[in-house]
DNA sequence: AGCACGCCGACT
DNA sequence: GTCGGCGTGCTC
């Protein structure tokens, strides 16, 4: 009896910095204790399901007063690498381990309920995949004497470097524009390092909608090796399964979303991040990391390569690689000799462009759509081939107002516009959907305000275009593709499907449209509301507007099987003369990111400084300010206001109010990344003592520090 | 964070 | 008379 107590330390998922001791009973729990267990504590009055992160015969805290561990997940524990990575993850992005760690655990490991029936689960999937048979369709596999000259040299360096050193690590840019084969030279790389029995890959992919296309191909490389598919759209069983089979490395090749950044991987040998430059591998919700950013240190801390590949890298990677900090690697080659798209930018501005009520084929129906681009439409669908009309509006108008007062329908707990669906997008009747917060209201047959019946709807959405569509080419097949449209039939995949198989003439949507799919009888592209992008307070907007303008110009004629021709893009635009279309128009990726890095150089803003930002939510903007201001008072009392870093004041969100709260926030920035980790790790100290959790106490305002933020 | 406890205001 | 607002404290 007298025997030492083993006391364990472990953390939940809370905003709580401190771990918490308990007890561990040997013969109860029927094994050793060891750190990166997931266990089952009494916490509170409840139970939690927390991580061990120490092991110990003595506790600071009183002995008589701890609990013990109650259950064991049927799990080895996490390894050391993971452990690291998940340290890393929480003192860089100021959160708690245990918020960091255990969101990243699948819920099925979080939900000590469903433990027992674990290894059953674990043993049908595997039958079920045993029955499977590899398919034998191998689309997209291209072999190694099959790539070009250029592709082939890529292959070369990244496969040769020599091994003499333990530590492989080495970080790659890779950048070649649509269609010069970044995705067959990565995964021919990839196949080397798979060679080396039971070594594993990870290759990060921006967006769910991108997965299957690059699953298939994946497979089609790889028939032989076990593949575990991990993004939040796969159910909560297969994800689960996959992660599992990530860290008992079963799976050898680890393809997913940010999510998959922090799996455990332990026979971890190379990373691919595709797209690297995509706004979404940061998190925006918890612990908001950046899943490149975080794939990168792991390489690092695990001595292993990583590829970063991109069209259009970050401003980020691309100085790096221009430093000679990453090596870099360039494919400029267009595959089958396919021309570049032939940019076009109208100025909707020029009364040329625009139809004049006289024109004969002037529509009824007021479109974003110009007499220029009509124009070139007609010609495409003439040549039978399909268009691609881009709009970054669900919805069928933006907003509706009275044509007799002011009233404009707006969100009743953002401050934000309801936007007017039709018939049949949302449900079976017209509503007003707020889509920040998700409200759905009818709309009303008479202006609340002054009673008046004749309410107008003012811009457009995707909805709107379809139907302008469908009038001005009436014969033409319209396929409307957005998130309302995908949700309602059996997902985006079947209707990609539709476009690939020629079933329509004009696809009318949103920027998922051109995410990741390669069509191959696409004649035209245009962006419609391409300079509403532009108006956003965000110093980054141009650099994405960019990015995803050359990612849709890549759509446009890839028809290198059998033409030479080149597809056209058509951006409708008041401000032609502007950097991002200019270069656009030249293709010059290169000039618009020394462009783009020259202004950042001289507003001392990201990569030539570091940021964070406070965001603070309360009832009313004023307390929420307060805050803020207050905070920054604090700061200044300490002396930490300088040259090397500077603290703007605390300005309103963007949205000002969401879901009924207020929201405010305060940029931090500094040119030695060092001082603003050091701050950030005063004010995340400062709020916790003025709060409990997340709140502060005086104020009730709920507080957030996000660390390298990508949407300002 | 989430939850219980505890102390003052307008209501079935 | 009470329901319920939110200030405060605690979680091994």
């Amino acid at each position: 009896m007298s025997s030492k107590p083993i006391v364990v330390q472990a953390v939940v998922d809370k905003p709580l910095s401190q771990g918490f001791d308990y007890l561990w009973d040997i013969e109860k729990l029927g094994c050793l204790p060891e750190v990166g267990q997931v266990v089952q504590l009494p916490f509170g009055r409840g139970s939690e399901v927390g991580l061990v992160i120490k092991v110990n015969t003595h506790s600071e805290y009183s002995i008589d007063k701890l609990k013990s561990v109650e259950k064991v997940a049927p799990l080895p524990p996490l390894d050391d690498a993971l452990l690291r990575l998940m340290n890393f993850t929480s003192q860089y992005y100021v959160h708690t381990l245990g918020e960091t760690i255990m969101p990243s655990i699948p819920k099925m490991w979080r939900k000590s309920e469903d433990w027992e029936k674990i290894p059953k689960k674990i043993e049908s999937a595997e039958k079920k995949k045993a029955k499977k048979i590899p398919s034998e369709e191998v689309e997209g596999y291209i072999t190694v004497d099959q790539l070009n000259p250029e592709q082939l040299d890529a292959l070369k360096t990244l496969v040769d470097e020599p091994k003499k050193t333990k530590n492989l690590f080495r970080s790659i840019l890779m950048q070649g524009q649509t269609g010069s084969g970044k995705t067959a030279v990565f995964l021919n790389w990839l196949a080397t390092i798979l060679k080396d029995e039971g070594a594993q890959v990870l290759l990060l992919v921006p967006e769910i909608n991108l997965t299957p296309q690059l699953e298939r191909r994946v497979r089609a490389y790889f028939p032989n090796e076990a593949l575990a598919v991990l993004h939040s759209g796969v159910s909560e069983k297969q994800r689960g399964i996959a992660w599992h089979e990530a860290f008992t490395g079963k799976a050898r090749i680890v393809l997913g979303t940010r999510l998959a950044a922090l799996a455990s991987i332990p026979n971890l040998r190379a990373i691919v991040v595709d797209e690297e430059h995509d706004p979404s591998y940061k998190q925006q919700e918890g612990t908001r990391y950046s899943a490149r950013d975080l794939a990168i240190w792991r390489a690092h801390d695990q001595k292993i390569p990583i590829l970063l590949s991109s069209a259009t890298p970050s401003l980020e990677t691309w100085m790096a690689a221009k430093a000679g900090r990453y090596e870099y690697i360039r494919l400029d080659q267009r595959a089958q000799g396919a021309l570049m798209p032939k940019v076009h930018l109208i100025n909707s501005r020029d009364p040329q462009n625009q139809f004049s009520p006289g024109d004969e084929n002037s529509p009824q129906t007021r479109s974003l759509i110009t007499k220029t681009l009509a124009n070139a439409i007609t010609k495409n669908l003439e040549s039978c081939k399909q268009s691609l009309i881009l709009i970054n509006r669900r919805g069928y108008a933006p907003v509706l107002s009275c044509s007799a007062c002011t009233w404009l329908s707006e969100c009743t707990q953002c401050s934000t516009h309801m936007v007017m669906h039709k018939a049949g997008a949302l449900g079976k009747k017209s509503v007003l959907s707020c889509h920040h917060c998700g409200l759905v209201k009818p709309i009303p047959s008479f202006c609340p305000d002054c009673g008046n019946a004749d309410l107008k709807t003012l811009g457009q959405g995707t909805q709107r275009l379809e139907d302008a569509i469908e009038e001005m080419w009436p014969k033409a097949r319209v396929l409307r593709v957005d998130t309302d449209s995908s949700r309602k039939s059996k997902g985006a995949e079947a209707l990609f499907q539709e476009i690939h198989e020629g079933k329509v003439d004009i696809v009318v949507g949103t920027q998922m449209i051109a995410k990741g799919h390669d069509y191959q009888n696409i004649g035209l592209v245009a962006v419609l509301d391409a300079d509403s992008r532009l108006y956003s307070p965000d110093f980054r907007a141009a650099e994405r507007l960019f990015a995803q303008l050359v990612q849709v110009a890549g759509r446009a004629g890839r028809s290198g099987k059998n033409g030479q021709e080149g597809g056209d893009i058509y951006i409708e635009t008041q401000y032609p003369e502007a950097a991002v279309y200019q270069y656009l128009l030249r293709h010059d990726v290169d000039g618009f990111l020394s462009h783009t890095a020259r202004e950042r150089e001289e507003a001392h803003l990201p990569p030539y400084s570091y940021q964070g930002l406070i965001h603070a939510e309360g009832k009313t903007l004023d307390k929420a300010i307060q805050f803020l201001s207050s905070l920054k008072g604090r700061l200044k009392n300490k002396g930490l206001l300088g040259k090397e870093l500077r603290i703007y004041d605390p300005v309103p969100k963007a949205v000002m109010r969401v879901a009924g709260a207020e929201r405010a926030q305060i940029v931090i920035e500094s040119e030695s990344r060092k001082l603003l980790q050091e701050v950030l790790e005063i004010i995340d100290q400062d709020l916790r003592n003025e709060s409990q959790g997340r709140i502060s106490k005086t104020s009730r305002i709920r507080w957030l520090i996000e660390r390298d933020p990508i949407a300002i």
